[in-house]
RNA sequence: GCGGCCAUAGCUCAGUUGGUUAGAGCACUAGAUUGUGAUUCUAGGGGUCGCGGGUUCGAAUCCCGUUGGCCGCCCCA
């Protein structure tokens, strides 16, 4: 015993574990297509090439690549974008617009155990290509939150952080600064919630001192919780980028009050995302109690389709991973009790009955009636009770008596009634009671 | 990659200053019960005490190493 074990960080599903699993995942592929989303699937190793065209080689370290044994340099998948970016480029042209796609996969990344965080993983990927305005964002933030929402989870219980990277770009520039340095600042921004004033040393080793007027107005830039104050600043400051910005804002906004999801969204510039293929608006959402790592994350990469080699393409698209997820439904109470289900529960007296119950149970199955028996021989009274634990609604008996006469006997475990049925109509008798008749 | 805590049955855990054949509850299997469901009683299976080494007459217990887990940091896709 004991000599082998899963590989660290790797996740082995039991039937009730599994049980709980899909119960999520069958209502987030339920959400995405009431959402009039499509369900795509992809390989799961892919050429390692494809992960640091899109973020640097240093997130080489993170992932689970080796040599296949063609001499290929390949890599499980840590996340969904760079592939599905791939799946969208390839056939771009054919696609009708906006494509909207969702995906539920496995992924991998070497790092640390922690709680909400292994070394493989589940996400629900969705995104929105070809559309360039904040109808995406909408529709998507909109499914994300019924992506919650259908679990029975309300605004007390999470919200979405909603921010933009567009608007940073745009005020930095405003204040002076180039590209280079905004990117600095923005790294800063990702981090202060955690690290205070701590957030801008990597900014300050890199570019020398920030100017202490500068460094204000982007603690104050992040602090910013509402449109009324982001308008406020925004006022104050000339050109017509930042209020252009602030029209596609309103929209946003608007789309997502006329739709009742006004309590669940809420503006925070500090929020900007540490990938850097994010280009315009970005969300997170979290637990309200704040006790949880982040429970989903996206926003809008207008570039990346671009930059793996293809035309030029909007995108809008966001993650939920299944295991913070979990963890806050198993907080909230959220987790349904799984028991197991079965039909129908054959009561066998003996060798000879078994070999005549045996051509209804196939003959039940076979009419998609989920049918157990006792493998072997056990005593009635034992029968009765393996009948109750299964969760059978029915119970058919087999015996000598009724062999004898023709007939068999159903027994109605709720209520413990009986009656007897020709051996013929034993089907008939079966359908009508799941039917919703009186039996 | 760094730091703290932990590891005994499928699960939750006892196990005395080191001392005979390592225990309990739950769960599982069977019997009491040869034609009717909760309870009860009885019995059974399941452990090289994470692994390796050391100290000792003797180690689940003390020491070292290692592997794994939990938590935090780093990083976050």
């Amino acid at each position: 015993m004991a000599q082998f074990q899963s590989l660290p960080g790797f996740r082995e599903f039991y039937p009730d574990a599994l049980a709980r699993r899909n119960h999520i995942f069958r209502l987030w592929r339920q959400t995405a297509n009431t959402f009039g989303f499509q369900e795509y699937d992809a390989p799961v190793l892919e050429p390692l090439e494809l992960y640091k065209t899109k973020s640097g080689d240093e997130i080489e370290a993170q992932l689970f690549s080796f040599t296949d044994k063609g001499g290929r340099e390949v890599a499980l998948r840590p996340e969904m974008t760079p592939t599905v970016c791939r799946l969208v480029g390839e056939k771009a042209s054919s696609l009708k617009r906006p494509i909207k796609w969702f995906s539920i996969a496995e992924f991998y990344r070497y790092e640390r155990m922690q709680k909400g965080r292994g070394r493989c993983f589940f996400q629900l990927n969705a995104d929105i290509f070809g559309e360039p305005g904040v109808e995406a964002e909408t529709e998507l933030i909109a499914m994300l939150v019924q992506c919650f929402a259908g679990f029975g989870l309300t605004a007390e219980d999470f919200y979405i952080r909603l921010s933009d990277r567009n608007l940073w770009f745009y005020y930095l520039e405003a204040l002076g600064l180039d590209e280079v340095r905004v990117r600095g600042i923005l790294s800063a921004v990702d981090r202060f919630e955690k690290l205070g004033d701590d957030a801008f040393k990597d900014y300050v080793t890199q570019f020398g001192a920030l100017d202490e007027w500068v460094k204000a107005k982007v603690l104050a830039f992040l602090q910013i919780k509402s449109l009324a104050a982001l308008e406020a600043v925004v006022a104050g400051i000339p050109g017509d980028k930042l209020t252009a910005r602030l029209a596609d804002w309103r929209k946003l906004l608007g789309n997502l009050a006329a739709m009742g999801l006004g309590g669940f969204v809420e503006v925070d510039l500090g929020v900007v995302r540490g990938l850097a293929y994010y280009t315009g608006f970005v969300f997170e959402a979290f637990d309200r109690k704040g006790e949880l790592r982040a429970l989903a994350g996206g926003g809008r990469y207008d570039s990346l389709v671009g930059k793996l080699g293809y035309g030029e393409m909007p995108a809008v698209g966001f993650g939920v991973g299944d295991m913070t997820f979990a963890l806050l439904l198993e907080q909230r109470g959220l987790t349904p009790a799984f028991v197991p289900t079965t039909d129908i529960y054959v009561v066998i007296g003996g060798e000879a009955e078994r070999a005549a119950a045996f051509g209804d149970i196939f003959a039940l199955r076979a009419a998609g009636f989920r049918v157990e028996y006792p493998l072997k021989d056990v005593a009635f009274g034992k029968q009765f009770k393996m009948a109750a634990e299964s969760g059978a609604k029915l119970a058919l008996i087999y015996g000598g008596d009724e062999l004898a006469k023709g007939v068999v006997k159903i027994r109605v475990l709720g209520d413990r009634s009986e009656h007897e049925v020709p051996r013929d109509q034993v089907a008939l008798a079966v359908r009508d009671f799941f039917a919703g008749g009186a039996e």
